[in-house]
DNA sequence: CCTTGAACCTGCGGGC
DNA sequence: TGCCCGCAGGTTCAAG
């Protein structure tokens, strides 16, 4: 489900809740995530006091006073929902905690690819799941310089290359798909065969497509929904994902959907060479 | 080292 | 109505 605009969209919506408020209880009612859920996940949560909450990529970190980060990565098919304690708890809510204002944040995830930990700001450094990434796209780092330093020899499809959180963290498929439609390339183009114009028109538009899309809080295509159960709007700007059949939006075409990497990759075949 | 494909899960929509 | 198939916003690991 979440890109880095859906992530970005979830950590705003949860300050207005979470902000200054204090941890009563956490209950871990499915451990099984992509990683197990360690057993002292709430013995390091209980009873401290939310100071920030921010994003790196894809993941969500919640830091505590006391020395903790409570950190999430939401997968395909998590949700942290925000509310109120009357409300019935649903199935794949797998891990709720219990705030000091009556409310309640809740993770829940039908396929459980996403994951939870609890750790102290100096295993966060350590965290190879946060080590391994690369550059956010907002960040200078991330440059057109940089990404065609990444294209040199590489066979890859270039729609694969910016799936890769260690070339730049935070795309996912429909937004590495929607940039390579604004910039005219193929998502089957070869990296390598990319010019050190096409890397920098690529590199340039990924912070501007993602902005956008953060504008128009996110994209809900099926299923993702913010922290107050709210939808994204930027399904209604998408020019090729999930557009297959459909025509092409500036041109009379028809967009086209490939297999490349296990996963579906659109393009529009007269926009994109 | 690099690249590809399968695996991890549940749910939904389409075709028959 | 129900069953089977393919597909889904992500990441990791094994095999070649």
């Amino acid at each position: 489900m979440p890109e880095l605009p859906e992530v970005e969209t979830v950590c705003r919506s949860l300050r207005p809740h979470l902000l200054g408020r204090r941890i009563l209880r956490v209950e871990v009612r499915q451990p099984r995530l992509r990683a197990p859920v360690a057993p002292d996940l709430p013995a390091r949560l209980e009873g401290r006091t939310i100071t920030a909450i921010h994003r790196r990529a894809k993941y969500i970190l919640i830091d505590l006073d006391g020395d903790a980060v409570w950190l999430f990565h939401l997968g395909m098919s998590g949700k942290l929902i925000c509310a109120g304690k009357g409300k019935e708890r649903r199935k794949h809510d797998h891990i709720v905690a219990a705030l000091d204002d009556g409310g309640e944040l809740r993770y829940h995830d039908p396929r459980r690819f996403g994951l939870s930990v609890a750790v102290s700001r100096a295993e966060l450094k350590t965290l190879p799941l946060l080590s391994r990434l690369g550059p956010d796209p907002m960040e200078r780092r991330f440059n057109g310089a940089a990404l065609y330093a990444a294209t040199r020899a590489s066979a890859r499809r270039i729609r694969d290359l910016l799936l890769d959180q260690q070339v730049v963290a935070g795309l996912g498929n429909i937004y590495a798909n929607e940039i390579l439609f604004r910039v005219g390339i193929r998502p089957t183009a070869r990296a390598r065969r990319l010019t050190r114009r096409q890397a920098a028109a690529i590199a340039a538009m990924t912070p501007k497509l993602l902005r956008d899309a953060i504008r128009w809080c996110g994209t809900s295509f099926s299923d993702y929904r913010d922290a107050d159960d709210q939808r994204g709007e930027f399904q209604n700007h998408l020019r090729v994902y999930d557009r297959h059949g459909e025509s092409c939006r500036v041109c009379p075409n028809t967009i086209k959907r490939v297999v490349i990497g296990n996963r579906s990759a659109f393009y529009c075949p007269s926009c994109q060479k």
